[in-house]
RNA sequence: GCCGAAGUGGUGGAAUUGGUAGACACGCUGGACUCAAAAUCCAGUGCUAGCGAUAGUGUGCGGGUUCGAGUCCCGCCUUCGGUACCA
């Protein structure tokens, strides 16, 4: 009998859909353990080779926490809301919940192939109402509570609103965008709209104009980290800044919580880094400078409050609020030119011309806190608007930047900062002793810092600060696939939160899918849906995709709740994630959001954990190799193969009817293999093989080249083509999918070999060179159980070899799995199997316990001869074999004699022997003596289990 | 620039605490079986020299600590990931 993984997959797919076999409960006597898989977008691609390899990881490990006696929780779901689906439907009038779900039951095929453990009865989707509706709970939640910086926590908004009758807001102390303060009496004066926007710099979630991240192409906006290199992450489509109203979350309010907890996290450094440098913690003070002839501050931060002497001019970013007022006359007009220049210029463009310096004068002063000196205040793009204060103090003598622009606009610079001392220090290392600094002279930097706090606190102009680059995230998108606001607003655009009854707020069906008119989403256009609400007007905006998976991981914990978003027994009872595995991509975003919203949730007592996720391991990405050959080849007379570019993009068009996409970029190699086979020039496979041995000729390369020539044995010349390693993507035609890598050799053979390839947190290319080893392994393991067609398992008593080996096995893998380290367990697998081979082993005792200790790698094998060998209960409720120390140790320890380190000979040592016993023993032995060899010896080391070594004098 | 990770045979990669570097697999070479192919099995395979036992050499580069370094320390180089007029 052979092994037949086609025959065999699809019967216990079956079955164990069937049984249930992987349905868990939220009520069992064992301990719990949360394995959690980032779930997925359903793209219109289906499933690639990438996306396996963390569900196979976290499978694995789920199946071994099972065997271990756990009770795992392990779910999938989709993160169903977004972008492509809504960008489908414009182009094709698809409902995006149609397109979304057909790509979910491809997934769902895909999926089950592989063999996942997941109970599907746990699934969730974030577009599904019954979900939404929770994250508009939540949603509301947050508008609700407003963040209390003494207790550092969240509290509802009555609290706050209480607070104000009593005596306004000046003894609040919240995270707050509120700048003015007020009396109660002011507060019981106020018109409900003022009040509502008052309320609005406190609330969590709020509403404010601010200037956001606006894509043209796409028709909404986008959060900070959903933008890169000024384009989108979606599509690479220009971004603009514009100011619209929007809804935001505070975020910034948990901002040392979210840095202070990270700490307690099993997390990889680099992920720590990560999200440690998006939030961005400086230490330093704020300042105020006031403007000459006027009743008015401008409000700086700085990290280097030491060298405020040196502080010879200030800049304001282009759009902060104070400009209009300081502005002298004279200089409205070249003043507002420069406004508009900088309005005009895209953050693309700011990013190309990064090291241009540009500015104006103001025409106004502002007068320095100590020496009263007036000090001009210039306009520059180097400020931000929204980092710190907007504004700065500039101190060209040791900052950069301020000395590039001091340079250029011809302001004094002066030195305060003495680096004698230091002569390896760079400008902004904060070494030194303080000169030209009145009161500071003298004083090394660290000190003088302190010094110009106290004396600035003490005059009532500054105080110490913490800043942070975390901004609020932005919550709205003018889209219709997403969930909708549960708000609505009057007709003096006051906003009142819908009851929790009303919820889900269910987005309306409509059919024509693009933008409204004025940036708006398409829900604008549904007038009997925007006008539900006698009296009140619904919020069309909907929110981004973070908010659904924000929270999903609760989710699972009680999917079907209609009363809570999980019962507080079932959050009681998982508590949190064990274990949750995916990609770096969504280091800043999603697992930034989420452990914001987990944190409030903590805060309002809804969950037991400050973290939602305690370990995380992150799985590289699986790329395709990506063949380039440069336009330049084809110029070159005497290319053998090629004859220009034009030529081979025109002929492809129509041969495939794929697109090319322009002059100068680079052509992918199935083009131009396409083309070869075509003109019969070259074999598909002997320019593939070419291709394929070129990796280390590349090297030899320098970047600039996208080619090179290879000789053959005769001499012949071949060009080759430049390799690089690219995510895989529908757009590049490099998407490799799982289903004809199962067909062809078996989920147990696709779920080994994408474990076999490396260690799952590092990226690398796909290719199946190696998956027939993969395959061999399976045959062979297969072939243990079988006599031709018998069952060749018997009930003999294993011998202390194959005994040996299996406990090596048991130990090796059950330690390497706790690691994440499954590449290794394997190879533990191949060499366990190449053994029982060759000791022709076919004890029950032996074959059993090894079947079990597989079954997280291949389910469906070991699941077979389970039920061969005659077991009426799945192998994947069995127990796990226990390991036994006794079985792996030897009576004889063999140590290698050693002398200076050099191994010579090999001497059998007495098991449990002392370190002294047998360097006595060693010292005595005539066949160390013939390796010392008369010389003097100095030392002798014996490294238990290890080696025994003489130090001799060479 | 700053932060983080990593550089080991022809290839993917092992080496968990400083202790026989190259496990396991791919590929390659030779052989067995076969009319032949596939499949399977056996042997070899870091590099250099040698028929050979063997010797020398070897983990990006240069130093150091140690009886002993892929692993620790100092100084570089390269690659990948993140981030940036962040005050």
């Amino acid at each position: 009998m052979h092994y037949h993984p086609e025959l065999i997959e699809p019967k216990w797919r079956k079955l164990w859909d069937e049984n249930q076999l992987y349905k868990v409960s939220n009520d069992s006597s064992k301990p719990k353990y949360y394995v959690l898989d980032m779930f997925p977008y359903p793209s219109g691609a289906g499933l690639h080779v990438g996306h396996p390899l963390g569900y196979i990881a976290s499978d694995i490990y789920s199946r071994f926490k099972r065997l271990k006696g756990f009770n795992v929780l392990h779910p999938m779901g989709y993160d169903a809301f977004g972008l492509p689906a809504e960008q489908y439907a414009i182009q094709t009038g698809v409902h995006p919940a149609v397109s979304t779900d057909t790509n979910i039951k491809r997934y769902r095929e895909q999926l089950d192939k592989i063999g996942f453990c997941y109970d599907w009865s746990r699934e969730v989707k974030t577009s599904d109402p019954s979900y939404y509706k929770w994250t508009q709970w939540i949603f509301l939640r947050l508008f609700d509570h407003y963040y209390d910086l003494d207790e550092n926590r969240a509290l509802p908004i009555s609290k706050l609103t209480k607070a104000f009758e009593v005596s306004g807001n000046t003894n609040v102390h919240a995270a707050t965008g509120q700048q003015s303060t007020f009396s109660a009496a002011e507060w019981k004066e106020y018109s409900d709209a003022i009040k509502d926007q008052i309320l609005m710099n406190y609330r969590l979630a709020y509403r404010k104009t601010s200037f956001v991240n606006w894509c043209e192409a796409l028709g909404t906006v986008l959060a900070n980290d959903e933008v890169k290199d000024g384009k989108s992450e979606r599509g690479g489509f220009p971004v603009e800044k514009k100011a619209m109203l929007q809804w935001s979350l505070r975020i910034t309010a948990y901002a040392e919580r979210l840095l202070d907890e990270l700490n307690d996290l099993e997390w990889t450094d680099s992920l720590k880094a990560m999200q440690r440098n998006w939030i961005g913690k400086s230490v330093g003070a704020q300042v105020f400078f006031q403007i000459q002839n006027r009743n008015e501050n401008i409000e700086i931060f700085t990290t280097r409050p030491d060298t405020i002497f040196g502080a010879t001019f200030m800049v304001l970013a282009p759009e902060h609020a104070l400009v209009d007022v300081i502005t002298t006359e004279d200089r409205k007009n070249e003043v507002g030119a420069y406004i508009d220049y900088v309005a005009s210029r895209s953050d693309v463009d700011r990013l190309a011309e990064a090291k241009e310096v540009t500015g104006i004068f103001t025409g106004a002063y502002a007068v320095h806190p100590f020496t009263k000196k007036l000090i001009p205040i210039w306009l520059g793009e180097y400020v931000l608007k929204d980092y710190g204060t907007g504004a700065i103090m500039a101190v060209p003598s040791d900052d950069e930047r301020d000395q590039i622009f001091a340079q250029k606009f011809g302001l004094d610079i002066i030195p305060v900062v003495d680096k004698a001392a230091y002569p390896q220090a760079g400008l902004h290392d904060k070494v030194g002793t303080m000169i030209n600094s009145e009161f500071i002279n003298g004083l090394e930097v660290k000190d003088a810092i302190e010094a110009v706090i106290k004396r600035l606190e003490s005059l009532q102009i500054g105080a110490r600060k913490v800043n942070y680059k975390l901004r609020d995230a932005n919550f709205s998108r003018q889209r219709y696939w997403g969930e909708p606001f549960p708000i609505r607003y009057n007709s003096d655009g006051v906003s009142t939160s819908l009851e929790d009854s009303a919820l889900p707020l269910t987005l309306p069906e409509i059919e024509d899918f693009k933008p409204a008119s004025g940036g708006k989403s398409p829900l604008a256009r549904d007038n009997d849906w925007v006008h539900q609400y006698d009296g009140y007007t619904l919020e069309t905006d909907t929110m981004p995709g973070f908010a659904g998976s924000s929270w999903y991981f609760l989710r699972y914990m009680d999917p079907t709740n209609d009363a809570a978003f999980a019962s507080k027994q079932a959050i009681t009872y998982w508590r949190d994630v064990d274990v949750y595995i995916g990609g770096t991509e969504h280091a800043v975003g999603h697992l930034m959001y989420s452990r914001f919203w987990h944190k409030f949730l903590y805060d309002l007592g809804y969950v037991p954990t400050k973290e939602p996720f305690k370990k995380l391991i992150n799985q590289g990405m699986i790329t395709a190799y990506g063949y380039y050959a440069s336009n330049l080849l084809f110029g070159m007379d005497d290319a053998i193969l090629i004859g220009n570019a034009k030529d081979i993009d025109g002929e492809l068009l129509n041969k495939n009817g794929r697109k090319y996409t322009g002059e100068g970029s680079p052509v992918r190699l199935p083009y131009i293999l396409d083309y070869l086979d075509a003109q019969n020039r070259i074999t598909k496979t002997k320019f593939d093989d070419y291709v394929h041995d070129i990796g280390h000729e590349y090297n030899v390369l320098s970047e600039h080249d996208r080619y090179s020539w290879v000789k053959d044995d005769e001499g012949q010349e071949y060009f080759t083509v430049n390799i690089v390693q690219e995510k895989m993507s529908k757009s590049k035609f490099n998407v490799q999918n799982p289903d004809e890598v199962v067909e062809t050799y078996g989920a147990d053979c696709f779920r080994m070999y994408e474990m076999f390839l490396g260690p799952i947190e590092q990226s690398k290319p796909w290719d199946t060179k190696g998956i027939d080893g993969v395959q061999k392994f399976l045959r062979k393991y297969w072939s243990l159980f079988f006599d031709e067609n018998e069952l060749a398992v018997q009930d003999s008593t294993p011998d202390k070899a194959e005994i040996k080996v299996l406990h090596t096995t048991i130990k090796k893998v059950s330690d390497d799995i706790e690691r994440f380290s499954f590449n290794t367990c394997i190879s533990a697998f191949m060499m366990c199997v190449n053994e029982l081979k060759r000791l022709n082993t076919r004890s029950r005792a032996i074959l059993e316990p090894l079947n079990v200790l597989l079954a997280p790698f291949a389910p469906y094998v070991t699941e077979e001869l389970w039920q061969l060998c005659g077991h009426t209960t799945s192998v994947h409720n069995a127990a796990y074999p226990v390991f036994d120390p006794a079985a792996v140790e030897e009576e004889h320890d063999e140590y290698p004699i050693c002398v200076n380190g050099k191994k010579r000979d090999i001497m059998e040592v007495p098991k449990g022997m002392s370190k002294n016993d047998i360097q006595h023993l060693a010292m005595s032995s005539d066949r160390v003596l013939k390796y010392v060899e008369g010389k003097e010896i100095q030392k002798v080391i014996v490294v238990p289990g290890r080696m025994i070594n003489f130090v001799v004098k060479e």
